[in-house]
RNA sequence: GUGGACGUAGCUCAGCUGGUAGAGCCCCGGGUUGUGAUCCCGGCUGUCGUGGGUUCGAGUCCCAUCGUCCACCCCA
């Protein structure tokens, strides 16, 4: 036997017994997305290195130590994409997109971050990524939040709630920095490692300490909602009332910052308390700035962020996973003959039967074999095609799921028996 | 990057204070030659994560390494 060879640590398989629940995720997705007007991109899953830098911020963890990055064979540093948003931000620009229209897209796939894997973190891990482009809001932003409102809604997902914030435009940001930084100096010889080594890179994360004892500390701080510039503060009220206007509870949490720099005025993040220490579900923000700073026409923009395997876990949870499909027919064959007009009939049954399942026994294996194949497919009927019927131009049918019992009928009517037989069972 | 727990057949696990491995499930065959899910009988599978060390002898003790899980950090 020759060494196997391991899967790369935090990327996982999805196997065809787990399928089913991440189809459904992503048809339910989709179906929204579609409804709102949002149009599919697909972007590259690799960047140049300097796109990520620019976008999401150069003294980022995300950016300091979590990029898959490497050089091609031209000499170019790349990176697998950490996020969408920079990517999807880039191909607009690219292509040209801009140019005053306003633009509804979204995009799925895997991301890539080197963290130690946990409960609900991955190395490789998909996204469902929302972006609305060209519009200032606060309207945009909350129909984007009630579409996602909507999504646990027609998944069946109940543990999750929202909590929003608004993070002011980059100038009072700056300037509420300043008053924290001033704050938490003079408690300083309080502050735990953790948080006096973010008070030089991120004094905003120290209000999201998950240090007990950081709690007082933090509770005497200076909110950020205090020292919003007036605009930042009309919109995010004008938010607050559309969203219950349209039903959609919330909490304002005033300590919620995002990761990523290039957020600005609303943030919004689903938590859920089913996922261990990873509690958030969906977040996003508003990022106005980021499509100049990536060389593009000034354009305010709002998007998000879906953590694929996260809501997938949330809907194992709730047992809203979907059932494996079972073929409607599995066919038995006995006889070399009829293993031959086996392959033949169960064709002519596909054309006749398009949107059924039907399911050949290949590969041989005697009756009792074939019928336990069957049985374990889940099969609501088989189809048995043998020798003796073939020579008086039968074949027989016998229901896996209920008592009544086999019965033969012509092979030219096989396809409307079959059909009568499943639409009568039918729950 | 830091900390803790754990790594025995495809899966779930047992294996006491060291004496060269077991159960259930799964899978395969059989129980009158063409009929499943129950029942009965039989069978297959492991370099006990990997590499060293201690020992007459290690799945069982020690070290290292890889991996898994959970938490910190950070984030979806």
């Amino acid at each position: 036997m020759t060494k196997q060879i391991q899967p790369i640590r935090g990327m996982n398989d999805v196997l065809p017994s787990e399928i089913g629940v991440w189809q459904y995720l992503e048809s339910s997705a989709r179906e929204i997305l579609a409804a709102y007007g949002y149009e599919e991109i697909r972007v590259p899953i690799v960047e140049h290195t300097d796109l990520f830098k620019r976008a999401i911020g150069e003294f980022t963890d995300v950016v300091e130590k979590e990029m898959y990055t490497f050089t091609d064979q031209g000499g170019d540093s790349l990176t697998l994409r950490p996020e969408a948003t920079a990517g999807i931000v880039r191909a607009v620009i690219s292509n040209g997109l801009l140019r005053g229209s306003r633009l509804k897209l979204w995009c799925a796939g895997p991301m890539f971050r080197h963290e130690r894997p946990q409960k609900g973190r991955y190395r490789q891990f998909n996204q469902i990524d929302v972006e609305a482009i060209g519009f200032a809001g606060p309207d945009v932003d909350a129909e984007l939040i009630a579409l996602t409102a909507r999504l646990w809604k027609k998944l069946g997902i109940e543990r999750v709630r929202l909590q929003i914030n608004s993070l002011g435009t980059p100038e009072s940001r700056r300037v509420y920095r300043e008053h924290l930084v001033n704050y938490f100096r003079q408690h300083e010889s309080r502050l735990d490692a953790d948080s006096r080594r973010r008070l030089e890179s991120n004094p905003l994360r120290i209000l999201d300490s998950k240090n007990p004892e950081m709690r007082e500390i933090v509770a005497g701080a200076p909110l950020l909602t205090e020292h919003l510039d007036p605009e930042s503060r009309a919109h995010f009220d004008t938010l607050c009332v559309m969203l219950r206007d349209v039903g959609v509870e919330f909490e304002v949490n005033p300590r919620l910052v995002r990761g990523l720099d290039y957020y600005t005025r609303t943030v919004f993040e689903w938590i859920t308390d089913a996922l261990g220490a990873q509690d958030a579900v969906c977040s996003g923000g508003r990022y106005d700035g980021l499509i100049a700073q990536l060389g593009g026409e000034p354009t305010p923009a709002i998007g998000f962020a879906m953590g694929v395997e996260r809501v997938v876990e949330l809907l194992v949870q709730a047992g809203r996973a979907p059932a494996r499909q079972a073929p409607d027919v599995y066919v038995v064959v006995s006889g070399e003959l009829a293993t031959k007009q086996g392959v033949v009939l169960t064709e002519r049954l596909r054309d006749a039967l398009p949107h059924r399942r039907i399911e050949l026994n290949l590969g041989g294996g005697n009756f009792k074999t074939q019928f336990r194949r069957a049985d374990r497919s889940g099969a609501r009927l088989a189809l048995i095609i043998g020798d003796d019927e073939l020579g008086r131009g039968m074949v027989a049918l016998k229901p896996l799921r209920e008592e009544s019992g086999q019965s033969e009928c012509p092979i030219a009517e096989v396809a409307s028996r079959i059909e009568a037989m499943l639409a009568d069972g039918r729950r």
